[in-house]
RNA sequence: GCCUGGGUGGCGGAAUAGGUAGACGCAAGGGACUUAAAAUCCCUUGGAGCUUGUCUCCGUGCGGGUUCGAUUCCCGCCCCAGGCACCA
């Protein structure tokens, strides 16, 4: 048995690196003689560099997938690329690359910074999301789509930057103006592709209580965004007779009280009511305005609620009055019909509103032994009450009038039940070039033509060039857009350019990962039957809402079309926080990296030029905000296992993480310490057999027996249950603690050493999810030839881990008085009596009464005096 | 603003079913080894007090409450973060 003396990560990590290439020790096979296990963490986009968040995300799941193998587990754990995106074309624009060159240079580098980390992946299964093999099932399933009425096409806003020509994503949009050229941006409307995913609203909605593997947070963000609410749609007649205006309302108990009528300003109807009125041009400005305005704030509760009539009236159907109809801020057109029937004695917004225009209030609930007066209100009165004033319901409470008053419109034909749903349908148009082209053809005889599937995939043309302002150059090229109709063959047929939003490539990778390079489908369904649903899925916090939703109802659909047999993709669900750090900023040069702030006096400046530097929020970690750590310096400096270490040490994965340098120090210091630890006994262990138990141990040696299967037990349900390993680290760095705290002379003898050889291969396996290249180091040179990961995982004996004696705290009136051991048989009686011989507790005690002793079983007992 | 989390020493965190607050590590201070430094090892380290003790009091964002006992449960605040549908 030797090994190097020094401890030089590098040579250490290259050198297994290279085994386990060779070896092909990570790929793995549909195998139905083993139980499987299909550890998944999301796949990253390829930004250019791995980023402190991926190597915790990767750590994480890299720990769990190499304990599943220990365990004895198939364990498929992939890796891929979620190559289409903004990013490379904003790149493209501001560097001259093309989005392609640019995104395959970052998938080698991201690929080889992977590799060097050392993490388990079978690379062969490596999935690239923006080459025609991927994107060409997820065309198919489109037309599959379109054709079943899954996929359709309607018109929706955009943001329109009109200086670039250019529609703009949320976060391109700063306070109202574009970021690139800061021009004024309006909402456009254009036609767009959406997937109807609010068809399976109730059954995402039931399966959520369906997920006990998920964060009850996680499920609860999603319940709330699928936002299922039971109320009624009633129709308003308009007083021209010209149809009517439906309304959903979950309030339908207070429609008695409704005197005026709210339209978003998109609603299609507000313009054509306010068309030839005197109050034609001062609804225009006010939809003009409202369409500049972010929705977020426009809704939000605090904000001035503003508006204007529209000129026209409608019929409250169960009062008859006559409503005027307004648009105001407050109304958005995205949830309901788009319309809400006005209550201003019962709704707040509706109320705040009444005040500012001088329109009338009407109470119909009254609170039981109050009497409201709408001359008096302050505010509205939401809760419970009597009806009144709502003739033939006066009377009746208002919790109860709403199923009869459901059932009175039914009847009266005024309206319906109706369940709404805060959620809205997945628009998937992007009217941008790196994305997969919707397999749409348009032609002026045959309408909106599907391309057949023969002609798939649609090819996305690299050779095109990024346009100013960051405009999609599909549109002119003429070798993309004009196409032939495949159903009349007329030759003056337009292929769609919008391409699809990057969160479908992310709705069905991880089944495409179980047969990645099967080319007669999306997958093998038999590949796709082993191995899916994925056991473990491990993802960023920030995804807990849109993606995971979307790769749910992406389940469902591929169900419905029969490729497979389960609905929820994701059993276990661990959401990792994010990792933050402060940002610096400089009042000339804006944002710098920490680097570039020099200590001086205990200010930092800037090293430019010497201001005072601003210490900012604290935020997640991201390039444009410069808050990065660069992971391939400390790859350099400390090696791989100390980086993944520390990673995982600094806090418990779902939890955020502040960055801080200092603390990678002290995970390196550990593993040299550990080094040297079985560098020093190598000698004397040399053919020494690890203690199993069968002979009678001294005090000293049986307390580090215990302390090692201790330690087992206690890091296999850190990993195995709550995913929490910086307590299995601090577990295991305690018990490297207790061997160096041993008397040398303990381990001179053949029992001793036996104890100590067990103790030594304890801590190298129960480390080597973690740091799996220095186990393996040391695991070879404690005399094996098998790699750690085709070693089983210890067990810990029951027996062993049994304490001599136990010990208890006294309280006198809920403060610690004193503490003592009894043997670990104790009664409660016994522990009790010890507790009131004990000296500093008499004393405590002096003459007082004792009212009550509580005794908490073997922990401690309370003296209530 | 809405939805969802979080707040514990100088710092990261621990306390798994309401029962010793601060495990483990970092940083800091002191000491050993060394010609010296690095590395390593040992000791101290939540705050305050004086009577220096197996001492007393305070202390888990703030204010209340439940309980023999609250970091943990309940109510009301404050602050921070994530998401809010075209960042991924």
């Amino acid at each position: 048995m030797t090994m190097e003396k020094e401890y030089i990560p590098e040579v250490v990590e290259l050198k297994w690196q290279k085994i386990w290439e060779d070896t092909n020790l990570f790929s793995v096979n549909v195998n139905r003689q083993k139980k499987k296990y299909y550890l998944l963490e999301m796949f990253p986009y390829p930004s250019g560099n791995i980023h402190m968040g991926h190597v915790r995300n990767y750590a994480i799941g890299d720990v769990v997938a190499r304990y599943k193998r220990m365990q004895g587990y198939n364990v498929l754990h992939p890796m891929g690329w979620d190559a289409f995106g903004m990013p490379a074309e904003n790149a493209a624009i501001a560097n001259n690359v093309h989005p392609a060159k640019w995104t395959y240079k970052n998938i080698d580098s991201m690929r080889s910074q992977l590799k060097r980390l050392g993490f388990s992946y079978d690379w062969g299964r490596e999935v690239t999301t923006c080459k025609p093999e991927y994107y060409r099932w997820e065309q198919l399933l489109f037309v599959k789509m379109f054709e079943k009425g899954m996929a359709y096409r309607k018109k929706a806003f955009v943001n329109w930057c009109n200086q670039c020509q250019t529609v703009l994503a949320n976060e391109q949009v700063e306070a109202g103006r574009c970021w690139r050229c800061g021009g004024e941006v309006v909402q456009k409307e254009l036609d767009q592709w959406f997937f109807r995913i609010t068809d399976y609203a109730d059954d995402l909605l039931d399966y959520c209580n369906r997920l006990p593997g998920w964060p009850d947070k996680v499920v609860t963000m999603q319940k709330n965004w699928i936002g299922k609410s039971v109320g009624a749609e009633i129709y308003f007649p308009l007083e021209n007779g010209n149809g009517h205006i439906p309304v959903f309302t979950t309030r339908h108990d207070t429609v008695f009280g409704a005197t005026f009528m709210c339209m978003a300003p998109e609603h299609p109807l507000v313009m054509k009511l306010a068309a030839g009125t005197d109050r034609e041009e001062e609804v225009k400005a006010f939809v003009e305005r409202m369409k500049r305005q972010d929705k977020i704030k426009r809704t939000s509760e605090d904000y001035e609620k503003e508006g204007v009539f529209v000129g026209a009236y409608c019929i409250n159907p169960l009062t008859k009055r006559r409503m005027p109809i307004f648009t105001a801020n407050f109304a958005l057109m995205e949830y309901g019909t788009g319309a809400v029937m006005a209550v201003p004695a019962h709704d707040q917004r509706d109320f705040e509103f009444a005040r500012k225009y001088g329109l009338d209030i009407i109470v119909v609930i009254q609170p039981e032994g109050e009497t409201l007066n709408p001359q008096d209100m302050t505010r509205a009165y939401t809760g419970e009450g009597i009806m009144v004033r709502s003739a033939p319901f006066n009377g009746m409470k208002n919790v109860e009038a709403l199923d009869a008053i459901a059932a009175y419109l039914e009847e009266k034909k005024l309206g319906r039940r109706k369940v709404n749903f805060r959620l809205r349908d997945w628009g998937i148009s992007r009217q941008r070039y790196w994305g997969t082209p919707i397999p749409i053809i348009y032609c002026d005889n045959c309408g909106v033509v599907p391309v057949p599937e023969k002609d798939l995939p649609v090819v996305l043309p690299e050779d095109a060039e990024m346009l100013e302002g960051g405009r999609s150059p599909l549109p002119a090229l003429d070798d993309f857009v004009k196409t032939r109709c495949p159903r009349c063959g007329s030759s003056s047929a337009r292929r769609e350019t919008d391409t699809m939003d990057t969160f479908v490539e992310s709705s069905w990778y991880f089944e495409r990962y179980c047969s990645p390079h099967y080319d007669e489908g999306m997958f093998d369904p038999e590949a796709v039957g082993y191995w899916m649903p994925v056991d473990q899925y491990i993802g960023g916090i920030e995804h807990a809402i849109l993606h995971l939703l979307y790769a749910r109802y992406f389940t469902r659909v591929l169900k419905e079309f029969g490729f497979l047999n389960y609905k929820e993709p994701f059993t276990r669900l661990l959401t990792q926080g994010m990792v933050r750090r402060e940002t610096v900023k400089c009042p000339d040069h804006g944002f710098l990296y920490p680097e570039e702030a020099i200590l001086k006096d205990g200010d930092r400046l800037c090293k430019y030029c010497g201001s005072h530097v601003e210490i900012g929020r604290t935020e997640k970690m991201s390039k444009s905000k410069k808050n990065v750590v660069d992971p391939n310096a400390l790859i350099e400096k400390y090696g791989a296992d100390t980086l993944r270490l520390f990673s995982l040490f600094a806090a418990p994965p779902e939890k955020d993480l502040d960055w801080s340098d200092q603390g990678v120090e002290g995970a390196s210091r550990f593993l040299k310490r550990v080094w040297r630890l079985v560098r020093d006994n190598l000698d004397r262990l040399d053919g020494v057999k690890p203690y199993d138990g069968g002979e009678e141990l001294g005090r000293d040696l049986r307390q580090l027996h215990r302390k090692i299967h201790q330690t087992i037990k206690r890091v296999t349900s850190d990993i195995e249950t709550r995913f929490h390993f910086n307590t299995a680290i601090s577990a295991v760095m305690e018990l490297v603690n207790s061997v160096q705290a041993m008397r040398e002379s303990a381990f001179t003898d053949r029992l001793g050493r036996s104890v100590l050889k067990l103790a030594l291969e304890s801590i190298v396996l129960l480390l080597s999810p973690i740091v799996p290249h220095v186990a393996e180091e040391l695991w070879a040179a404690l005399g094996h030839s098998k790699s750690v990961l085709d070693v089983p995982w210890p067990k810990y004996s029951k027996d062993a881990i049994e304490e001599d004696t136990i010990l208890i705290v006294a309280q006198v009136n809920g403060k610690v008085r004193s503490r003592f051991y009894v043997a670990s048989d104790a009664d409660d009686e016994t522990i009790k009596e010890t507790a009131l011989a004990d000296e500093r507790i008499v004393a405590r005690i002096s003459d007082r009464p004792i009212r009550k002793v509580i005794v908490v079983h073997k922990k401690l007992v309370n003296i209530v005096v």
